[in-house]
DNA sequence: ACATTATTAGAGTGAATACTCTAAAGGTCA
DNA sequence: TGACCTTTAGAGTATTCACTCTAATAATGT
């Protein structure tokens, strides 16, 4: 792989891993045993390394939140876009993790992260709207929309949720099952406008992903 | 007023408005027209600022949450709650905003949050029950738990939202409009389980706190 | 008045960190 | 081979920052 590429690759795990805060240019060097020197021949600022994962992870959000054209959702629709949104969060976790301070040091990516936000927002609707052509949920337009804004806003937040709310180490196994508890969080949020024929189904489905969530929060 | 809290005032000032990653010991000690040694005389460090901090805002929650023993609740306390908690959310900013850091670095106060969240989340669901003993809601145990949860999430994370999401700057007026959105926002998640005697009046009292949002949302 | 304690000033320090600079090494193509 | 461009090493630097140390000053009690 090029240089420049383990650059990123390297910085996104490290940055996962420590938060973007914790680890250094000079961390990221020597992680990959090369020199500062060279590093910031490929990168002009630990800014530039940031943007460029960004714009990785924007590319594949975008690509995620297609609507099929040629055919009605259907409700395994709505857990596919879940469970790939929820990955790509995991992935590059450190971006929300640390976005409030990332879009104050960088104006260009501010204003990049607002559009980026604005299209997902407008995507996340069609998705709801062409749930309810499909006849699986039933809500007014107002309703859709600020179901859309809450779906958006938990899902950005729901890791950072997970790390500072729920004493999980980072262990794959009890991760990810509170990943799913996400998305059974999520569908809460859905239940009230689910059509008749599919409450109880949907609800039976996605029952057990929330179950790891309740033994964490009322044990410990 | 006291050296040592003048530094606890001042410091959450400066923290709320710059962020507490970017405000350094020495900032606030020339801020406060005192010197460093001055500060370090009253904390033993910064991170014990931050926990002096949070403590306030700890009571002030704990004692904002309570359910009225004497009388049943009525829709007008669940307005309430947001405002206060809200303006608490507002006033105390910077700790959301670094949560996930100020807890990597402080396992006391990350324990103590720990705690913290549960009772809240206690609370909040006494809150819901009640209302659901008033019939303003009617929902399933389950449905309130989850109900809980998302409020909790949601109620945490706006202001983060607010900040990276719309490009809003810290003026008084758009942003209070935008914490009144907050509420609205709550509200909708809420709106499906409400009675059918309590829906439409409660979305109407709510409806204009919603504008603003759209105001930003769709035309910038 | 005097001893004792609490508070404050302010210079200073060691560690970290983002980034620079120079020169060397490697690759490519005539 | 040799000229030229790309990539890399690694020592170095300027700055920042949390925190320390010593000594001076105020406050308090007897």
């Amino acid at each position: 792989m090029k240089t420049r590429d383990r650059i990123i690759q390297a910085s996104k795990e490290l940055f996962n891993e420590q938060g973007e805060r914790n680890v250094t240019t000079n961390h990221i060097a020597s992680h990959l045993g090369i020199s500062p020197g060279n590093l910031y021949y490929h990168f002009k600022n630990k800014q530039q390394i940031i943007f460029d994962i960004y714009l990785e992870y924007e590319k594949q959000v975008d690509q995620q939140l297609q609507v099929p054209l040629d055919r009605p959702l259907i409700i395994n629709d709505k857990l596919i876009y879940l469970q790939v949104i929820f990955q790509g969060l995991w992935d590059y976790r450190f971006l929300h993790r640390d976005l409030q301070h990332l879009l104050d040091i960088d104006e260009d990516l501010h204003k990049r992260y607002n559009d980026f936000f604005k299209r997902c927002l407008a995507q996340v609707h069609s998705i709801y709207s062409g749930l309810r052509d499909s006849k699986i949920i039933d809500a007014t337009d107002q309703e859709l929309r600020s179901l859309g804004l809450n779906t958006w806003i938990l899902v950005t937040s729901w890791f950072g949720f997970m790390h500072t709310n729920l004493l999980v180490e980072e262990g794959q196994e009890e991760s990810r099952e509170l990943l799913n508890a996400g998305i059974y969080q999520i569908f809460a949020l859905e239940r009230p406008f689910l059509t008749d024929e599919y409450r109880d189904p949907v609800s039976n489905m996605v029952f057990k992903l929330g179950e790891s969530l309740d033994n964490v929060i009322s044990l410990k």
